[in-house]
DNA sequence: CATTGCTATGAACGCTGTTCATGAAACCTT
DNA sequence: AAGGTTTCATGAACAGCGTTCATAGCAATG
């Protein structure tokens, strides 16, 4: 591009530019982050494009496969955010002091808030799938766990009879109960609760399961 | 349409032939059918491809746009038969004069059976999406009543304290819940149970859910 | 038999994700 | 400061996809 020969200020400037390289990289990596979840939250999966992704990002088509293996690890990272966007939601709606039950409720009311307010965001969690070969990466995988972090604590309070591994497991199923509900629901076409009604059903749902045994 | 002003054998001709374009037609639609129930068996939603399918059925590839409008219908088509398949399943779990307790654990045990022996079938009818301005057509929605429609007599059993609308979004909630514990465990990737603790999770939860009240 | 309406055909089109040769820029060594 | 090396940005090219369309052929009709 150009080259800088000069003087005193030249130091300051190689301070400031030092870490180039990865700077860069990282810089562009993020762009394209952005611009992936733009895109997701606005079209859904099928609407992501890679020349679009690179266009928005401000890089050549084939700058993509350079920050990134394929669109799909992209997909991965967008999905990273908004697993850390949902951890947080999860765990500011848990009432502190309050009773197990009621932090049950507030923890499923509040994935039920979360899926409306990022609908195509939340549903590229789910529908995404990685080709058959290729498994999932680590990082990607114990992201999840903050999905079934903040029902685990109050599941325990309530039934103190599971052991450690069941009640890992009954958390899972919990989760998965609810998350079942409300993916139906908004799917909209099938056999899901009218979108009024979500909210009660998952309260039904979470009582039942958390007043069991 | 036609008329039949003709005597004897000519009649007898005439009913062999008289449909030979509505069903060449039908033949069509069925081998391209067949060779994408199989394809989709194989290969998943991901490898279904219009020209392996148009291959497999012995047409052109443009065959395929004379019997279906486009590969989306054809997997709906599909999904038909994978909920005639399921529907009848479920159907002959129930047991005959039991309790409703056991009606419903017979049904959700069943549900996991399918889901487990016709893994990508089954997949199909939840991850197919069709695309976002085309709705779903009603003999489709209207198919997956099957999924639903053995769960409501039990529940009205267990649950006579339930209106007749508020039992048909029980049972839609009861197997949604259902449907999320089997989805995010045979999914594998993130917070599912283990194939082999499915049953007795799912067990838990239909219990759970049926002594509400 | 002639005509008319359907249907079978596969080349062609537009769009997709991904690769690759090229050239330039940043880093490292001396 | 200069040369050598590694790294990265670029966009044309490629292979694959679903879908369309002009053409040809066949079955039904009068």
């Amino acid at each position: 591009m150009f080259k800088i020969i000069m003087n005193g200020v030249h130091e300051t400037i190689e301070m400031e530019t030092r870490n180039n390289r990865e700077q860069q990289r990282d810089d562009l990596r993020n762009r394209l982050i952005d611009a992936a979840e733009a895109q997701l939250a606005a079209e859904g999966l099928a609407g992501l494009k890679a020349r679009e992704v690179t266009a928005q990002a401000g890089c050549a088509l084939g700058g993509l496969y350079n920050a990134f293996d394929d669109l799909d690890r992209l997909v991965l990272h967008v999905n990273l955010r908004t697993l850390a966007r949902l951890g947080q939601a999860l765990r500011d709606a848990v009432p502190i002091g309050a009773a197990a039950d009621r932090k049950m409720l507030a923890l499923a009311q509040a994935y039920v808030t979360f899926a409306l307010g990022n609908r195509k965001l939340w549903a590229a969690l789910f529908d995404h799938r990685l080709p058959d070969g290729v498994e999932t990466p680590d990082w990607y995988l114990s992201a999840h766990s903050v999905l079934i972090a903040e029902i685990a604590p109050p599941l325990a309070a309530l039934r103190p009879d599971l052991s450690k591994e069941d009640l890992m497991l009954r958390s899972k199923t919990l989760f998965a109960a609810v998350h079942g509900v409300v993916q139906l629901s908004l799917q909209g076409r099938f056999i899901g609760a009218p979108l009024e009604r979500i909210e009660s059903e998952v309260a039904a749902l979470v009582t039942a399961m958390t007043r069991g045994l």
